[in-house]
DNA sequence: GGTCCGTATTGGTTAATCCAATATTGGATC
DNA sequence: GATCCAATATTGGATTAACCAATACGGACC
């Protein structure tokens, strides 16, 4: 099991970028040193720190103009969706806000799904939730879970919803302590995917959306509380 | 009014791969052309045709390994949300995808801000309101339509779901053609802007989500259909 | 038949150099 | 003194040529 992704220079320098207009040290309205010196400060060549900010360009947060410099935006105002996977890291009010977009959209999928679903589907569906009860690996464990929601978009037949799934997946895997929060209590996973599988099958959109809301709710609050302790005690202790 | 953004080879580059890849001229699972015969096809040097693919790989559309090629994903396994800018053209199924997570989503932040909302904001919002009634440009009609949306989600105070409108707006700016259908029975659009601030007002959540969700699906199901009509005649005369 | 190593292929990075757009400066003009 | 305009400096945009590094592939060897 190798690193997929050795570290490139081109990705510290947008990283390093990235953290610093994300922290406001860079900050909106303000310009960029130059690319001549930034790319001196940050060790790599122009050309390295010009793909850097080519990405950075499309992220939404900054906007070379010839002539003049590479203007900082403000990311709140300007930057892309993709940006949570760095905007989430360890702040519990921001996760909060992550997880009430994700309950909604969630909530919608298993809606549509429970309108759209083929039989095929909803076997496949339950096949999936039974594997889950007998899953051990804590990575094994995430890994179904994410195949068990790429399934019910898979139902509902919403690709901007299943694109919106692909940046949210990012989310777990830069974050594996939120997801292992989100799966700690994995009896109450396990309950909402017996859950789900009955909603869809059932048919019922409306019935659907309020049920599956209220189980992440609970689940969500749950797990918010245990990043929120476990970020106290980290502070405490540090 | 000069073009803010004249045509820059790495954009051209970067447009004619992506289109090449969601028209799977460029197959998922198989391998771009070597850069260097690339560039060569595409008329860019090199290092162009690597910054324009640095920028697909933050789709989610590429991935190039070293030593290996650049690798073509699938783009609704991969990609990224912000690809919706890309992805929706004329397809009205596709747009009633896209105008489907809209209202799922507006709703939950009219809910939001409903529940948040401060008296200063919402005196803000009745204004806006007040605005659009008297504006007959069409693009100052839009530019008023984001900036209600943007005092939504300012109300809802979540970062994520702001994320997602900035999103969401390049589609628009992008679509004209959109943003007019949806925007054609101006009345019914101002009807719904007083229904909102009414809402926001009344500091209901739930009535609140079923009231937008209502006025929405009647403002979006009037779009498609003028869209699909549009292209139907397009279609036939061309 | 399997294993290992060399080589070709391909992406990753750099340097030096020039072009193009914008802002700024400073002088000519009124 | 104010205004306009041209020269200049600054800064991003793009190219060429060259070399490094990881991977795949195929042949030699056991």
């Amino acid at each position: 099991m190798v690193d997929p992704k050795p570290t490139r220079a081109v990705d510290d320098a947008a990283d390093e970028l990235r953290r610093r207009i994300l922290r406001r040290e860079y900050a909106a309205g303000t310009r960029l040193p130059p690319e001549r010196e930034l790319s001196v400060t940050l060790g790599v060549s122009r050309l390295t720190l010009r793909a850097a900010v080519a990405r950075l360009e499309a992220e939404g947060l900054v906007a070379p103009r010839r002539g003049d410099g590479v203007h900082v935006l403000d990311y709140a105002t300007a930057g892309t969706f993709d940006l949570i996977r760095y905007l989430v890291t360890d702040d519990p009010s921001l996760i909060a806000e992550f997880l009430e977009l994700r309950r909604t959209v969630g909530a919608e999928a298993v809606a549509l799904a429970a309108a759209r679903a083929t039989e095929e589907q909803i076997a496949r569906l339950s096949a999936l939730a039974e594997l889950q009860q007998k899953e051990r690996s804590a990575t094994k464990f995430r890994a179904r879970d994410l195949e068990f929601g790429r399934t019910i978009l898979e139902m509902a037949n919403n690709l901007p919803m299943r694109l919106m799934l692909n940046t949210v997946e990012q989310v777990y895997l830069d974050h594996p302590t939120i997801a292992a929060a989100l799966h700690a209590d994995r009896e109450a996973v396990r309950r909402s995917y017996v859950g789900v599988v009955a909603l869809v099958a059932a048919g019922d959109p409306a019935m659907a959306r309020t049920a599956v809301i209220a189980a992440l709710e609970q689940i969500d609050r749950s797990a918010i509380e245990k990043l929120a302790s476990k970020r106290k005690r980290r502070r405490s202790s540090g």
